[in-house]
This record gives structure tokens, C-alpha cells and sequence, in this order.
DNA sequence: TCCGTCGGTGTAATCGATTCCACGAGCACA
DNA sequence: TGTGCTCGTGGAATCGATTACACCGACGGA
């Protein structure tokens, strides 16, 4: 592979001055500069971006440490991250935690090491001290969707509270009265914030979430349909399942299914995170919408801000509550998804 | 941030014993040694691995650009191939082509910049010149799933047409005579060869594959949802519409409900590639199943081989049907996707 | 005519690692 | 005792870029 050498070897200047061609310095003669472009093309001249990284102590690229890759819900997002970071000139790396704190340190340390430029982190855990060592030693980041309470930096999220008010005033609305949720871990602030929200919108009617009802999950399909089935053994089963994401939920509908029953007569069924083909499943279900191209977009603006200096702000966006047909008959009009 | 003259000064040695204790060469004293690994631990040194790719010519990096981050099929892809990466020591960057040619050469162009070790594709057309070129100069290579024909390089995919073969016997068997298929774009490899397999296992029946029941479609929903609208206002319908991938079989799924039709009654609906939430549609869908993990894998080991000089050979696996009821009442036991 | 300025250019240092080569000490063997 | 190893080590070149600095010629103004 021809390197800057070649090319000035080619175009009879110096390194320099080809240098000065290729980042379009003010100082080249039009002479030169036609004879280095001529150089660049004949020989096929590619700069090599390890070698300016090296130099420049910037990669123009940002990590992206998401907490599982096959959930729709951060796909989307990695999706709309790459599409902005590209537009500002960045490239994406993206690790693949898959819920596992190991896993995500893992990547963390890889993309350190790889001296990316900043950090877009939707954290497995409540923050390993691999990651706290990272945001002490300066490394420009900014969180998304989930946090780390107490640490000094950015967070990009949707505030869910307004949508399970909205969530329980329906099903309030269809007479149910005992309601249950798959959690998520405990370590995440999705996962706590979830909980928190439905307890509080029960509250507004009345409404106590027993323990029997919290159902600990960790946003994979697998924990929704162990939670369920629990449920489902109870003396006294919930009427509601509201599953903190959409995997949980997945895994919610298998275990209806597995036993024969029908959603919503048996069991009504609601999601956090609204995905695709909850429109097509078997009901439609009813699910929180966060706007996550949004998420992603404003998390790498922030993200960019702060790497180049600028101050990088907390984004918090509304999600919103998307009527199907999984929690009974649908006394108000159904609202569809734009997605 | 430490660098290595940081860690020799501290530990009181020369840069290059240091390099030696990192890389573990044999003959560095055990006093050095240990003197080093302190000296990295208090100063919390970790090597730099753009100043090591300069040097060693070598990222340990693979580059994956795959045609669409948002299709099932792929997501699981680029799960399997990073992990098989990982066990082998490698990392992966992805590029999202979006079934565009411009992006996938973006993303090739950046990767080979960015001077990766080797590179998995999935090409969205017949081979721009950028990736003829890469291969020219030697660029360690593997397709998978789709490939570019008459360019010399390992192709790890599956093979459908059994499993075509299957599904029309299934159709036929039935009752169902007027088959269509939504073909993906015909600049693709699988684009062209399953509306071959296709009209092949139908000729085996004695049944045409006429051109108004060839649907072009883009291996997106919406091209789907367009291409049934289409096949449904024909004079003389299909009664059967087999997709050439998942999100079209979702295009089609909102097609036929907005006409406020059903699926089997009103149109059988069959797809290429088997995602988890066709269990769950409604109603559940008939799918041929890659061993989607599997491809992933030998994908990665073929490209690894290559890199280190070892022969990568092609894999081709053989995918199969998994019927459900989204043709119609199922004459044969009903066989259960084990992903 | 002379001096200062400025545009265009090249030389060389630099980034942080790896690795070739040379060198000195210690040891075995003749 | 001298020769020739091996072992451990450091010095310095190198990878491919960027960029500070020096230099040279042309040109304008006094």
C-alpha cells in the first residue's frame, strides 16, 4: 500500500507539502498541489488513518457500548448514532455487552485502548470502577438511555412516568385492578425507574404493587416467561403483566401461549419499549414508546460537543404511550405508531 | 495518558524491556520483569494500540459491513461473527450499509483506511470497483450470505433450494396453485437465486412462475407492503405470496391488513429467513431457517485462516423449513424453530 | 538599492510502540 | 587462560503521518 512518501516521491515534493495538499492547507502552489492530486490518483494513494491517529492523538471515532444488540429497541438506536456520528464526521464502533458487566468492561477497555475520541455508554451496571477510572481520567462520554448515578456526565433519556400514568389510567380504565411487572435489574436505572413509575401511578388510584407482583427480570426474553409462569402459579394471579422491554414481553407471550391461554382474556399484556412487529403479533400489543432516533441523535451531539470542547448537555425526551389491543377492548380510539 | 517511556522511567529499564514484558519475550530477567508490572499497575498503563497497529502492520481488527442493522437476519449475523471474533482475539467494527451501494462503499473505504485485518461482506450489488480493487490488492476477504460472482474469494452461506423445495411441495400439498414471490433486488445473489429455487421447485408441480406473480422488492417492509398491494389488485391474484426475506414478509403482513384481509384465507403468506417474532404473529409464520449463527462463525474462521495465511475455504450449510400456520391449516406435524 | 514581508517549500522532530543489532557479563569447554 | 556461547539489556531505526521551523525568492515601499 502507497503511503505519503510514494506520493511525494511521485508528484517530486516533499512529505510535507503532499501533507498540506490532503488536509487542504492555504500555503500550495496550484502547481503543486494539481501534481500531488495527480500522484494521489495514479497511485491509489489512501492516508492511513492509524498513522494520522498516532500523530493527531484523534481517531474521529466513537464507542458505542450498548447492553444487547439482538433488542430492537438499542439496534435502533445504534442505528441512528452511526447515521449522526457520520454526518459530524465521526465513524461508530459499536461493543455488544449483552447484559454481562464482564462483557461490557471488555469493550470499554478495548475501545479505550483504541483511543476512540468519546464514549456513548447505556451501562449494564452500576458502573465498574474500570468505567469510573474512565470518566475521572477525563475520556469525553455521555450516557444513554441507562445511567450511573453520582458520576458527572451527560445523560440522553426518555422520561417514561407521564406514559405509565398514561399505561395505568388505561388499564385502570378496563377494570383491572391487580397489576404486575417484569422488572428489570436492579443495577440499572431503567430497571428501578420502571417499577417506580408503575408503583406511583398505581398509587394515584389506590393501587398497592405487593412483592409477589414485581417479578425480577433482566431484560431478556427468557427472564419474561420464567417471571410469568411464577405469575401465572399464583393463588391469585395479576389481570396486568407490564414488562419493563420488549424482550421480556416476548418471553411473556411465550409462556401465555405455552399454557394455552389467550392474551388479553387471560392475561393482559403491556410493554416498555415499542418495537415493529408489536403491531403484528398476536394481539397487537400495547407498549411505551420512547423516540429513539432521537435518543441517539441527541446523545451523539452531546457526545461530539464535549469532545470538541463545547459543554454537552442532559437531553430528556417524552415517551409516550401507544394504544393496541393487548390489554382488552380499546374503549378510545387506537392510536398507531409512526414508526 | 502513560506511555511506554513513562512505564520505563518509573521502572528504572529501557523502553524496549518494557516492550519485551508486555509481548512476553523469553528472555527478560524475572527482577525486570516484576519491576515492569509494577510500574504499569501504579501508573495504570495500557499499551496504545493505534502507536502498536503503526508498528505491526496488524489491527486485530475484522470490518463487517452487512446490508441492514435493523433486519433480524443480520443483527443475529453480527452477533455471532463478533463473538466468534472475540474467542479468536480479534475485534469487529461494523458498517451499516442500509441495502445501499454508496454506504457500503463508504464503509469499506473507511474500514480499509482505518487498515483492518480482514473484511466480512455482505454486498448490496454486484461489486463497485472500490471492492474489486480490495481484492485486487489482496485484501484478506470473505462474503457471507451474499456474494459477488466471478471474484475469487470465500463464500459462507446457505444453501435454500431444499428448503424451497420443501415449502412448495407444502403449498401444493394445500391445495395452493397460483404461487408469487417478492423477490429481493436482482444486483444480489440471494435477490436472484431464490426466485430461481423458487420457480425450479415449481416446475417440479408442473406450475408456472408467470412475471406479474415476480414482485421486485428491495428486501425492506415497505418495497413488501407495495409489491402485495400490487399482486393483490390483479385480476387473478396469487393465493399464496412467498417473500424473499423477513421485513418484506412484515411488508406484506401490513398490506394484507390494511385491506382488512387474513392471512391464510386471503392470501398465504410464506418468508425466507426465520426471525423469533414470527412464532408470535398472527398468525404464525412459515419460515425457511439459516443456521444464521453457524454462517457468523465459519465466516470468521475462514476470514481468520486467510489472514493468517492459511488456505479459508467456503462453507455452504443447508438452511430448512419450519412450517407454522400462515399457509393454512398444516397437514403435517408442526415443526418448532429451535433458535 | 536595500530591507522587511510573505508565500511556498523542505528538513527534521514527533507521536508510541516493536525489533534489529551491539555489547557486556557470566559460563562452559578446550 | 583464552575462545565462544548464551542471556539480558539498551540504543536506535522504523512504521506513516503532522507540523514547527528555517530558508529562499519575489515583491513592495522607502
Amino acid at each position: 500500500m502507497a503511503s505519503i512518501k510514494d506520493v511525494a516521491a511521485e508528484a517530486g515534493v516533499s512529505v510535507a507539502t503532499v501533507s498540506r495538499v490532503l488536509n487542504d492547507h492555504p500555503s500550495v502552489s496550484a502547481e503543486a498541489r494539481a501534481r500531488v492530486l495527480a500522484a494521489v490518483e495514479t497511485l491509489g494513494y489512501r492516508p492511513n488513518a492509524v498513522a494520522r491517529s498516532l500523530r493527531t492523538d484523534q481517531t474521529h471515532t466513537l464507542g458505542l457500548v450498548i447492553s444487547d444488540v439482538m433488542n430492537p429497541y438499542f439496534t435502533e438506536l445504534a442505528r441512528s448514532v452511526e447515521e449522526e456520528a457520520r454526518a459530524l464526521g465521526y465513524s461508530v464502533i459499536i461493543g455488544n455487552a449483552d447484559e454481562r458487566p464482564d462483557l461490557q468492561d471488555h469493550h470499554v477497555r478495548n475501545l479505550l485502548d483504541r483511543r476512540i475520541d468519546g464514549l456513548l455508554v447505556s451501562p449494564t451496571d452500576g458502573g465498574s470502577p474500570l468505567m469510573l477510572d474512565a470518566v475521572r481520567a477525563g475520556t469525553p462520554m455521555v450516557f444513554v438511555d441507562r445511567w450511573i448515578p453520582g458520576v458527572d456526565v451527560p445523560v440522553v433519556r426518555a422520561d417514561g412516568r407521564a406514559a405509565v400514568r398514561d399505561l395505568v389510567a388505561h388499564l385502570h380504565g378496563l377494570g383491572h385492578r391487580r397489576l404486575a411487572i417484569i422488572a428489570g435489574p436492579a443495577a440499572t436505572t431503567t430497571g428501578q425507574e420502571r417499577v417506580e413509575a408503575f408503583r406511583e401511578a398505581l398509587g394515584a388510584y389506590g393501587l398497592e404493587l405487593p412483592d409477589a407482583y414485581i417479578g425480577q427480570g433482566d431484560f431478556q426474553a427468557e427472564s419474561g416467561r420464567l417471571v410469568t409462569e411464577g405469575f401465572l402459579d399464583l393463588a391469585e394471579p395479576p389481570q396486568v403483566v407490564f414488562a419493563a422491554d420488549n424482550l421480556m414481553a416476548l418471553g411473556a407471550l411465550d409462556a401465555v401461549r405455552a399454557r394455552g391461554l389467550r392474551v388479553p382474556d387471560d392475561l393482559a399484556l403491556a410493554a416498555f419499549d415499542d418495537v415493529r412487529w408489536f403491531v403484528h403479533t398476536d394481539p397487537p400489543i400495547t407498549a411505551i414508546a420512547q423516540p429513539t432516533g432521537e435518543l441517539g441523535r441527541a446523545a451523539v451531539r452531546a457526545l461530539v460537543d464535549r469532545i470538541e470542547g463545547r459543554p454537552g448537555e442532559s437531553v430528556t425526551l417524552p415517551a409516550r404511550l401507544v394504544v393496541r389491543r393487548s390489554c382488552g377492548e380499546n374503549p378510545t380510539p387506537v392510536q398507531r405508531s409512526t414508526t
